[in-house]
RNA sequence: GGCCCGUUGGUCAAGGGGUUAAGACACCGCCCUUUCACGGCGGUAACAAGGGUUCGAAUCCCUUACGGGUCACCA
């Protein structure tokens, strides 16, 4: 089994890219087969410098790994399409000794008024095409469709058929004397000895030209695997234009590239068993064609977020501090403010690390806040008991020596300061928590908040919160 | 517009003639707890519509609707 991966150096990868590329190591890896990487440059219009860089990083940091290709070599090579252009044209001059091709002089002025193309060039005499060619007329190269139906197999949508009509003889050779991505593909796919083409959905309908020259060339159909699109959330196709992220994108916001690799191996693919969380090992164990979709899903970057976090929270601490230490640094720039405790915090709290700034902004300032804040149902707190209690408790965290102001001590001082005034412990701790951060929600306690902001600050901060009471 | 493909909760999806139509995300509620989060438990919510076939249809067939793809000297 032979499958190959073949990207166009003309942009960054898109997220419907990886997937297709996934999916295609994921059945290599399955099947014990090989998988090749070839780049698909023949619209010499359309290179874009780094592109090829770019795939090669995003694909690296994917962990999607090859077995031939460019970078590596191979049987195969060369595995760069502009570097076989030569066997291109020879297979087409094959087909039109064959009768399944033929030149064609129309230029671009006649073809524009034209709605599809007109055959005029399909059965020119002999001595005119030669004419022309030693006249050097620019020409192209085209399939001949021969009337009919052709019908294929698809191992995801079975079996269709298409009325050969409804194709049309499209260009095999461009007057560059580059071929055209169709051509190049079933040329480079027969010589690679590729045995199963995946690729999106979008490629179906062109499918049928494929065969007629695989037919026409004696060569054999290899299995389709054709894969449902990924569509944004408004279910559109994913395009960086309309906004939508994009793996490096994804990367740059603090998503991981294995929970991404997760994710997407899950829209349009379904595991055999009931779990979402899978290593890229695992997914090559249970990776199967039968689970593959039919229908188009929708990109939820919710639900990323959901496994980002799982694997953020699954992770021992120290590769989360490796990974979360600048943003938390950069986050915090209070003296005294220990950011490994503040990472330790922020760990099981947040599903990326780009919501590390926002879950820690109220420490190096102090957010603008209402009493509001101090109401909570749940622990019989309002605005007259958080004054009550801060008024309390400020001088006894005033008088608190420095050298005992830790986690353990201060919220054994909250607590027993709840237990001697008659008070629920969370109706200290609430307005600890509201006073300290001016948020309802924050990573940690009020002892973890006291411990963070230190002394000084906390009690700045709770006499604050009683100006503010009215105190 | 022609052709091709698709359509199960808001999203990802299982299920392919007989199921109380799984599960996950999100949302809501409860419990735990030091608030939120985490964790645990539970809930709301779906077979696009209409015709067939069948004892029986989400599953098979047809029509319609909707969505997508494709009709390049782009890939």
């Amino acid at each position: 089994m032979r499958t190959r991966f073949a990207p166009s150096p003309t942009g960054y990868m898109h997220l419907g890219n990886l997937r297709t590329a996934l999916f295609k190591y994921l059945l290599a890896r399955k099947m014990g087969g090989t998988l090749v990487l070839r780049i698909e440059d023949t619209d010499q219009g359309r290179l874009v410098d780094d592109a090829l860089d770019k795939i090669y990083e995003t694909l690296d940091i994917a962990g999607i790994t090859f077995d031939e290709g460019p970078h590596m070599g191979g049987d195969y090579g060369p595995y760069v399409q502009s570097q076989r252009k030569s066997g291109y044209m020879d297979h087409a001059k094959e087909l039109i000794r064959r009768g399944s091709a033929y030149y064609c002089f129309c230029d671009k002025e006649r073809l524009e008024g034209l709605d599809g193309y007109d055959r005029r060039c399909a059965d020119l005499a002999h001595d005119i095409v030669e004419k022309n060619l030693t006249a050097g007329v620019p020409y192209v190269v085209r399939q001949l469709i021969p009337p009919g139906t052709t019908t294929f197999r698809d191992e995801v949508y079975g079996e269709i058929t298409v009325d050969n009509a409804e194709l049309e003889d499209q260009v095999l050779i461009k007057s560059d004397g580059m071929p055209t991505y169709n051509f190049a593909n079933v040329i480079d796919d027969h010589l690679m000895a590729i045995s199963h083409v995946m690729r999106g959905s979008e490629y179906l309908s062109s499918t049928p030209k494929y065969n007629l020259l695989y037919q026409a060339l004696g060569w054999d159909i290899p299995t389709y695997v054709h894969l449902p699109l990924i569509l944004n959330q408004t279910g559109g196709k994913l395009s960086k234009r309309r906004g939508d992220a994009s793996f490096e994108d994804l990367l740059a916001q603090g998503f991981l590239p294995e929970a991404i690799v997760n994710y997407i191996a899950l829209l349009g693919w379904s595991p055999p068993d009931n779990r979402e969380i899978y290593t890229l090992a695992e997914l090559c164990e249970i990776f199967s064609i039968e689970g593959i979709s039919k229908s188009p899903s929708a990109f939820d970057i919710n639900k990323l977020r959901w496994v980002n976090g799982e694997y953020l929270k699954a992770m021992d601490f120290d590769r989360f501090y490796a990974l979360a230490a600048d943003h938390v640094t950069k986050a915090v720039k209070r003296p005294g403010c220990d950011p490994m405790t503040l990472a330790k915090l922020v760990q099981s709290r947040i599903s990326a690390l780009d919501e590390i700034s926002e879950a820690l902004d109220f420490i190096d300032t102090l957010p603008e806040y209402d009493t509001e804040l101090f109401v909570h149902k749940k622990s019989k707190s309002d605005a007259d008991v958080a004054a009550d209690v801060l008024a309390k408790i400020a001088p006894v965290l005033a008088a608190h020596p420095e050298d005992l102001w830790t986690g353990e001590n201060l919220y054994k001082l909250m607590t027993e300061f709840a237990a001697e005034a008659g008070l629920k412990s969370s109706q200290v701790l609430w307005p600890m928590r509201c006073a300290l951060s001016g948020k309802p929600a924050t990573p940690g306690g009020a002892s973890d908040l006291l411990v963070v902001l230190g002394k000084k600050e906390s009690v700045r901060r709770a006499e604050y919160a009683l100006e503010k009471l009215g105190m």
